[in-house]
DNA sequence: TTTTTAGGTTGCGAATCAGTACCTACCTAA
DNA sequence: TTAGGTAGGTACTGATTCGCAACCTAAAAA
């Protein structure tokens, strides 16, 4: 493995380059989907997605390797090896169903079948959306920057504070 | 563009795959990200991002094409080009948000400074969740895939129905 | 009128992707 | 106990894409 490409530009300085990282080559998202979907197995990957073997295994190596899937021998079958979600495969649930429900409201157009419900009241679920500290939603209009320091010093209190709208996400 | 590479498989029948297709590509989050911050031109997104002229040339094309953004020659200035988000663009916004939330929460480790807050009360925003209907919060225990024939079916009612649990996404 | 700037294109080597043919351990049926 | 199929990979090959640098053109600026 080569690895003599530039990391994304910084790494340390923002969570999505970082996530980009771990997730963002090709293929990554689509196993991830197919490992929430129930898929565990080499085989079932393989022929699921229609990815070639080679690239599939490097992919399961990068994303155990990154701790988003958990690598088990299966304890019935010794041939086989169980691929699983970890906590933290499993916390990148909201930005997959967001971009999913991106992809559907703008470039299949349907709201494909079937559709993703709560299991509880069995209705479809919400929109993902931004929301404020007190559950409001928000769009890009209402959001905007502020520094650390800032953030302690005027809580509580209504003084103006210069607002960097969107300067350096 | 050569784009003999087959599609990610099942483009019709989710919208992840049709979503990755159009912003999959290594750069093009990036890319996004520095629009949502207010870059509009050429050079700003080569200096900011670090990309190649090529490859940035060749991104925004496809970004342009698939109208995740509008290219405008300035008025001001006849050499200057703006590139800006259009809605479809704008839209994308919770899926950037839940993705460097999640490299924030698991890869960087720090919420990065500054940070991103709802403008009116000037308070960091929620982390993106996932809702169902009546706005309560779930995670991947509380889903599943229902039919589009089964859902309309069982509205108000509180007949048992088969659940597949996450069998098809 | 020369120089700079903005936004590209072109050419080329390096890295990655993708398809296929292996390979090895293991299970199963005869 | 052995032949044959299965599960999960590697290795080899060619096609595509990435990334760097050089170049190019139109339009400001000096």
């Amino acid at each position: 493995m080569g690895k003599l490409r530039e990391p994304l530009r910084d790494i340390a300085e923002c969570g999505l380059p970082a996530a980009l990282e771990a997730v963002g080559e090709r293929w990554s998202f689509m196993i991830l989907r197919a490992s929430f979907n129930g898929l565990h197995h080499f085989e079932e990957f393989l022929t699921e997605l229609g990815i070639a073997r080679n690239i599939l295994s490097g992919r399961l190596v990068k994303l155990v390797e990154v701790g988003i899937l958990q690598r088990t021998p299966s304890p019935d079958d010794r041939r086989k090896v169980i691929y699983q979600l970890t906590d933290k495969g499993l916390d990148l649930l909201p930005a997959m169903i967001a971009l999913r429900q991106w992809g559907e409201r703008w470039e299949t157009g349907v709201p494909s079948n079937p559709v993703l419900c709560d299991e509880r009241d069995r209705r479809p679920i919400n929109p993902i959306s931004i929301r404020a500290h007190d559950d409001r939603e928000i769009d890009h209009h209402g959001l905007c920057w502020i520094d650390e320091g800032e953030l302690n010093a005027d809580r509580d209190q209504d003084n103006e504070q210069p607002v960097k709208n969107l300067g350096a996400m």
